[in-house]
DNA sequence: CATGAATGAGAGTTCATTCAT
DNA sequence: CATGAATGAACTCTCATTCAT
């Protein structure tokens, strides 16, 4: 496999440029959500995002660059929302009781609800890419400040947890969490309080102390 | 959306006919294993079947109806296995010991892990079609048995279940194990003793009574 | 360098294809010759031979395999025409007088005129793609035979010639006429009887025995 | 043919676009001798040379101005370097032997050795485009200037030459030895010593009372 | 029915050139 | 004058689908 590249083409330097960058993701994204990958080629993101072709490719070298920049992206805002919402439960505001086991992961599932059922095509086409293309240093990082957040918190309520847990632990969150939401997209979309329920059904499993 | 026409064209009545359906729906598994979607099309099953473009087309009247059947099939296969595992269980052969829950759940993963682990370019791909192809009601019917299969062991086992378990149960059964194994098979290919553990812990989790 | 390939993609089997492939092949000499490389696109190709894009793309992998086939060809025809020549050097007609090496020099620089001058954008455009694509086995055989060609001329007429010829003596004399004809052809066309005796100068001087 | 405006937009007067001038060509030639024609363009020539696009604008009004301008430069210097040899045959230094003609002509020929042969790549580009390109003004004169240093050293060596010597005796000379030597540059590059005698060969058997 | 040659819309990508800053 | 972002026509190549043989 000659494995292409994927690396963004260049920073953008100016305001103007940056402003370019921005709308092309933007665009990108919008196609990918209601056409999904089958709709989503480069000159429909330039035509939507209102700039030529050959703007998109002075700043991404190939197809791949778009959706690699999209899933870093992705995956960057989801790890800062796990950090933020760690911080939170280490630190609870005062007079706020604090969280317990169930709660913490039920607003850890959150985050991913929200990713994901917010824009199930746009999730499900990011996952299909995810395992396609070569994985870059941002996503890598962004994975890791994912999977430190989860560590901390499981450092931070050891009472309640197994001690037996898998080094994956953190990994098979995400992947359960992922997969009911999924499903559950594909479906008619119904009421979330149910979904609710049943990814913290799955995570207690997977994670107490019997 | 304009819908497309994903039946089968015609029932192939002579026996030719049924045997060149099967080599095209084998080559189209090769190629999607292989190749994965990126690399499948038409005129490459047509040639690894040793059959020429138009006598797919025959059978199939678009390549949407070719992936539709593929995912038929897998989906049949499924349920057939489901059906014949739950009847062994229900009816353990002479002299062996009954199954605890845990063991009949493991079983069951098994099934999942030996269609999503063996190929897992191919269902991947396959899992990514199911969300965009109008749903067929061979698909449809084999879903229902797969979940029938799980109802009955259920029944069987309720000693040790949980009485407040949701509808989903069975289809979000699937879909955790289908998300694990996806994740194992992403990252390298280590040991599936490990990924059978937390399957398990997973979906006791997920059906036990507390 | 990854290094392209340009070996044809398969061998027309039908009547209609062979003649699709003529047709194909004619036409890129004429885009060729009236419009050089600047101009010579697959597009303008498939236009001009009445043909689709497709049609193209299923006999010549990429746009540099229909080029190789086109020099292919040329150096095939030269390496006929040169065996036929130097037979009927070796075999005069009964009653026709012997060739003197002067005569037999001019008429082989007549086979690279031809070539040459007939169409010179089109010869020129090949010589500038000749360095750039991998050579094949059917032009390397083609330049064989050549070679050959004029070895036997050589050693049927060893009285005239030096003795200490430089391997490369055949190779040289082809260069030495095309160079000489392709500065005629840049400046306007003008009598090609001069163009002759200035040929035969210089190959004699080169090959002379003094 | 619209036939293109090939001039040099304007004479840089003052020492900064001199300075410009010069970078973008001595760019070019670094981007035409590694990549060739294919990897050539007006973007790669502008960042290699460290100015923006837009600069090389201001000074070439369009490519083929600026492959041009190359051209020229190059048959200037070798115009110049064919004056400077001719001096120093016609006034050999006090002490000096006399040359014989094949001296002389060993010694041009070696200035069309260095152009071609230290860039083999850039010098047959530029042949290419030089056929293609409409010719300018100065490339004409040091043209001229070549040919007459030419027809200096013929009338210096009269005593040696044939004296029915065609009009473009000049003109073949170069063409003569830039073939052989792109001849060479093609196979490997082997030993030039070889080469010298090759081409004093052709060119004293083209030039050579006999 | 089978064949496979032919089609052509459409996707990815490049690059000469312009122009607002 | 310099910059470099933006443009978009043009080009290469693919692949689902049709249809004459």
């Amino acid at each position: 496999m000659p494995s292409i590249n994927v690396a963004p083409r260049k920073a953008p330097r100016q305001q103007r440029s940056q402003a370019t960058v921005a709308v092309i993701l933007q665009a990108a994204t919008r196609v990918l959500t209601r056409l999904s990958l089958a709709g989503f080629n480069t000159n429909r993101v330039a035509e939507v995002a209102g700039v030529s072709v050959g703007s998109l490719y002075q700043y991404f070298p190939n197809k791949a660059a778009l959706v690699t920049a999209l899933i870093d992206r992705a995956q960057t805002e989801l790890a800062d929302a796990c950090e933020q919402l760690v911080q939170q439960i280490k630190n609870p505001a005062t007079g706020q009781p604090g969280n317990t086991l169930a709660e913490s992961l039920g607003a850890l599932a959150q985050l991913t609800i929200g990713q994901q059922y917010a824009k199930p095509v746009f999730a499900a086409a990011l996952d299909h890419e995810e395992a396609r293309l070569p994985v870059q240093k941002q996503y890598r990082a962004a994975q890791e400040r994912v999977l430190a957040s989860m560590l901390q918190l499981f450092a931070h309520q050891h009472a309640e947890l197994a001690t037996d847990l898998p080094e994956s632990a953190a990994r098979d969150f995400f992947a359960i969490t992922k997969a009911l939401v999924e499903t559950e997209a594909g479906v008619l979309k119904k009421s979330l309080a149910d979904l609710d329920v049943r990814i913290a059904r799955a995570l207690l499993g997977y994670l107490k102390k019997f």
